[in-house]
DNA sequence: GTCTATATACGGATAGAC
DNA sequence: GTCTATCCGTATATAGAC
């Protein structure tokens, strides 16, 4: 990439092709022509690039994860410096994605994780580094709140589980097509946490006497 | 079907033959030529019993809702009476699934629900019937337990959570190629209901004196 | 680095005899 | 209800000129 107001390459071309195609169609389900035509480059263009259509995925997980901050961290955190308030408001975007698709919208990563053979190891490899680094910028959240948590909090694991409820709220809202069943999970995952914080006091609280 | 000990009839294999090679392969990466070969049918047959292969999915979603007590269920709470139990004996299940396929296990409607196109809607009804069926059970053992939570508990809402969480677990432990993920979201939603057990003996303490 | 033309295999679905 | 043969479109990938 060159810079935001570059134009952009016949390869940077193809990745975001395939970042739109992949994610409305699937990987398998999308096709050398489908992706040809978004992108507005030929068959051989595309194999000067990419030795195959399995390179073209891995590269469009590199560029997920670099994404992940500045299109998807960065926009939700805007104006929001409480680091809870923060992990909502990653989710509330989510929300939005759904609402955008007409509940139709799958997460993109979740989605290949469950399409993609197992075989394919080293793109398994990048999905997982992918869900790590949305699960690290949670965790980093839960640290800095840390205070407000009980003491025997495991980080990693809470926030691994607000990717989950991510995941599973997105899954059944797309099958349900309504956006009720995200809304409820994240609200029984503010359950959670309020509950999580009102014992936290009450620890401080025996603690301060 | 016509009995446990009936040979299976040419539409019933090709049913169960979907049935394996779409959790396997999904429902795109499944070919016919696959399908008939492990159906030991041919391309007649399948086209007397089904008009297309979309039908065929179609007759495997109720057939997974058919299913659903006697293959997943009843084998779950076999000798487990507490209802809370059960909820996490059904978790236990799918962990058996994952760690039977090497950690590559995912969710067979879950897949489908992020796979299969949005204007497939008589599918997605589908899977959102079998989402249903099994929060449905959940929310069973719940209202069984509805005394040991707090009164104000959701039943629907937290049976929902507990598929989500299911369901998101699958999907990372698939990815890290690890039981890891699912261990720790079933650990986290275990902690949960602990919470919300000791606040519900709390709350009837406080109404007792 | 881009283009057109094309190789070769496989996809879902059908025809029509038995 | 089952069988073989096959239609026709599309799949990924390649060849070779420019």
């Amino acid at each position: 990439m060159t810079g935001p107001t570059a134009a952009l390459s016949t390869r940077e071309r193809l990745i975001f092709a395939a970042i739109q195609l992949f994610w409305e169609k699937g990987y398998a389900n999308t096709s050398m022509s489908d992706l040809l035509t978004a992108a507005k480059a030929n068959s051989g263009s595309f194999y000067h690039f990419f030795p195959s259509k399995e390179d073209l995925l891995l590269a469009v997980l590199d560029t997920y994860f670099t994404m992940l901050y500045p299109q998807m961290l960065a926009p939700a955190w805007e104006g929001i410096d409480d680091p809870i308030e923060r992990i909502f408001a990653l989710l509330a975007r989510y929300r939005m994605l759904v609402l955008q698709t007409e509940c139709t919208y799958g997460c993109p990563i979740g989605r290949l994780a469950l399409e993609i053979s197992p075989e394919q190891e080293e793109v398994h490899r990048l999905l997982a580094k992918n869900f790590d680094g949305w699960t690290a910028a949670v965790r980093g959240c839960l640290e800095q709140a840390a205070d407000r948590f009980p003491p025997d909090t495991d980080h990693e694991r809470l926030s691994e589980f607000v990717l989950v409820v991510m995941e599973g709220g997105v899954m059944l809202s797309r099958s349900h097509r309504s956006v009720k069943p995200f809304d409820q999970a994240v609200a029984e995952l503010r359950a959670y946490f309020n509950r999580l914080q009102e014992s936290a006091k009450t620890i401080r609280k025996g603690k301060g006497d």
